[in-house]
DNA sequence: GTAGGGTTAG
């Protein structure tokens, strides 16, 4: 028997010869020597009921003297107290009270056993009890040092993390690249830019005989930390001079690109990566999702597994988000399934993103089944959950989600208040939403946000409180940029209220000249007053300014395919039998009162072509094929990029009552459920 | 026994 060959059994899968094999060595265990091999091989294992069996074993054969058997007991025990896979939720802290034991009863303990409880506190979120094995060692140990910055940093104790370290160097101890990368994280997670720099400057200074690769983990946590520290130059230029770079750098810095947005460099730079592994593709799947282009995080997640990579559940979060993105509820729901095949619907990431998948592909209901049955819930679950019902114009339910999610103990953060009230606002719940937002200062000391302030001053336009609406933008401690003044006008151009809408739009032209967002809603309410000349006016001045307007797409997911429609679309293949289809049913909507909008086509034409512009919106087109492909009794899910127009509702109203199906669109903003002649949002988008 | 790179909510 030989200790290297039971090393190379893969943990934490238990093979049948190594479970035999154990148990073999439990007959062996009164030898030191074989107790020693048996705990080495339960570390391979990681198998804490075997773990227990040896325990007693070992206690019984009086080997628990052996320093390096005990060890080896307590590292398994921490280890398996910190991976919990499939075991019940108490018995974390039943392990690492085992462990505890242990070490009390050992006779002798040496460093090993010192750090492997810190660690093993550390791993287990008890600090507090990490700390205070740490002040009862002798000496100064930088490894338990180190452990303990790590757990510091982890938990968000920054100053913590900064403190220890100055004490290892007030102290005179040995610093090496896991404190120097530990104290980093601390500085770039707390933003702190003029410590990080000493820091940089402290190892730059330090003539120490280095471990081999102790630069290369240093200028890794300096890349992350100058890039997020604002100074991205200075980390490209870090990146460019590295004598020696590994996955990890290679690593940080995609993550960096897709963190600040910057997709198609972040594209060329995957492209150009001389290894990847499954961290590089989930970081570039998921920055795809997140930045709109979900068609290619899916083919990107599908390439991946083509290139023999084995997706992890952060991945599949990714390619789950993508089909979100796309409406693709059919695709999202064949992620689900191989997801629970292989084991991963218990991760917390997996599940918030099918929450959000199956909300923003329509099936809310399903959003709900899913929320209810995950075995574990965090905030972001609840965000989800809550954002979900706001935006199907469930108000009143995401309303009561939120006073359950408090009931439940669980800390609401700024996320969880701007889902609260724009699901107030989705409602109308004037009353509420202000009470909401009172409380965030009141209740939970978080100081309001630009953000904030903007879904306020959207429920009380909406609601027609534009006295309300101004004097909250007065008493803002922040100067009002761009959402506020968004908010305002959207108000504006529900109620009619010109002369507040030309206000904020003027403040709008100025922040943002560029958005074609702001030029036709301000030309809709000229249009919709008949004060065609101003109207022009608009429509000039976004010309003399090359503005383009964002042309209207909406598209469908029908056999696992999603088709695309732009407005007047004559590039997909069946568009005749959508036209021919609309001329059937045109005569049909008519009887039951559709008159046509014509005031909110923009361009300078006679009515009959104003109506035919109408009559061919994306979202018209989308509709008509989803009738004719979907099985009779499916309802029709349809989605849009800008926010359905006003006669486009007052159509589709008309064509769920005709059919009699459901016909349910999510525009840029929400979601609209048409059934029976009418829509859910009650009026309120 | 410790580090540097990831995910989900708006």
């Amino acid at each position: 028997m030989h200790a290297s060959c039971l090393i190379k059994f893969p943990p934490p899968i238990l093979s049948p010869g190594l479970h035999s094999f154990l148990g073999i060595l439990m007959l062996e265990i009164s030898s030191p020597q074989g107790s020693t091999l048996a705990a080495v091989a339960l570390i391979a294992a990681e198998d804490h009921n075997m773990c227990q069996q040896m325990h007693a074993a070992v206690v019984k054969s009086g080997a628990a003297n052996v320093t390096s058997v005990s060890n080896a007991l307590i590292s398994v025990y921490v280890k398996c107290a910190s991976s919990s896979l499939g075991m019940m939720p108490h018995s974390s802290s039943f392990l690492m009270c085992e462990a505890r034991k242990l070490f009390d009863e050992m006779g002798e303990r040496d460093e090993l056993t010192w750090t492997t409880m810190i660690a093993g506190f550390v791993r287990n979120d008890d600090l507090i009890s990490a700390q205070e094995f740490l002040d009862q060692m002798d000496d100064s140990l930088t490894v338990a040092w180190n452990a303990l910055i790590s757990g510091y940093v982890q938990h968000g104790s920054f100053y913590k993390a900064l403190e220890m370290f100055r004490n290892m160097q007030a102290l005179g101890m040995e610093l090496d690249e896991f404190t120097y990368t530990g104290v980093l994280s601390a500085c770039t997670n707390a933003g702190l830019l003029r410590h990080g720099t000493q820091v940089h400057a402290h190892i730059l200074r330090t003539k120490m005989k280095p471990a081999p690769d102790f630069m290369l983990s240093v200028n890794n946590a300096l890349l992350t930390f100058y890039w997020r520290a604002g100074k991205a130059d200075q980390a490209q230029h870090l990146f460019e001079s590295m004598p020696k770079r590994d996955l990890v750098s290679w690593n940080a810095v995609l993550s960096e690109y897709v963190k600040s947005g910057r997709i198609n460099e972040a594209k060329k730079y995957f492209l150009m990566m001389p290894q990847k592994c499954v961290l590089s593709w989930t970081v570039m799947i998921s920055g795809l999702a997140q930045n709109g282009y979900g068609e290619e995080g899916l083919k990107l997640f599908h390439q991946m597994k083509v290139e023999g990579y084995e997706p992890c559940d952060y991945a599949f979060a990714g390619a789950i988000i993508s089909c979100s993105a796309l409406g693709a509820l059919k695709h999202g729901q064949q992620l689900h399934s191989q997801l629970v095949r292989l084991g991963f619907d218990g991760s917390l990431s997996v599940g918030n993103s099918l929450i959000t998948m199956y909300a923003r592909c329509g099936v809310v209901e399903a959003a709900k089944c899913l929320f209810l049955t995950m075995s574990s819930l965090d905030s972001v679950s609840w965000n989800a959950m809550i954002a979900a019902l706001g935006q199907h114009g469930k108000g009143t339910d995401a309303i009561e989600m939120y006073e359950e999610m408090l009931r439940e103990q669980i800390v609401p953060d700024r996320i969880t208040f701007l889902t609260v009230l724009s699901a107030c606002s989705h409602k109308g719940l004037v009353d509420e939403g202000q009470r909401y937002f009172d409380s965030m200062s009141a209740s939970f000391g978080m100081i309001p946000g630009e953000d904030h302030y903007a879904r306020m001053i959207d429920l009380l336009c909406r609601a027609g409180k534009f006295s309300e609406a101004n004097r909250l933008i007065e008493s803002m401690p922040i100067k009002p940029g761009i959402p506020i003044w968004e908010a305002m006008l959207a108000g504006c151009r529900v109620h009619g209220n010109m002369d507040l809408g030309i206000q904020a739009a003027e403040r709008l032209f100025e922040l943002r000249p560029e958005h074609d967002g702001t030029y036709i809603l301000l030309s809709n309410m000229y249009a919709t007053v008949g004060r065609w000349d101003d109207m022009a006016k608009v429509r000039n001045f976004m010309r003399e300014r090359g503005v383009k307007k964002e042309p209207g797409c909406s598209w469908i997911e029908v056999d696992h395919m999603v088709h695309a429609f732009l407005v007047g679309d004559t590039k997909h293949p069946e568009i005749t039998a959508v036209y021919e289809y609309l001329q059937e049913l045109g005569p049909e909507i008519i009887k039951l009162g559709y008159v046509p909008d014509t005031q909110l086509v923009l361009h300078k034409i006679d009515t009959d072509q104003k109506e035919q512009v109408l009559s061919t919106h994306s979202e018209k087109l989308t509709v008509a094929f989803g009738l004719l492909k979907l099985p009779p009794s499916a309802p029709i899910r349809i989605f849009k990029n800008l926010r359905i127009c006003g006669d486009c509702h007052k159509w589709m109203k008309l064509v769920s009552q005709f059919v009699k199906r459901e016909i349910i669109v999510r525009d840029g903003r929400r979601f609209h459920h048409f059934t029976d002649g009418a829509c859910s949002c009650g009026g309120y988008w």
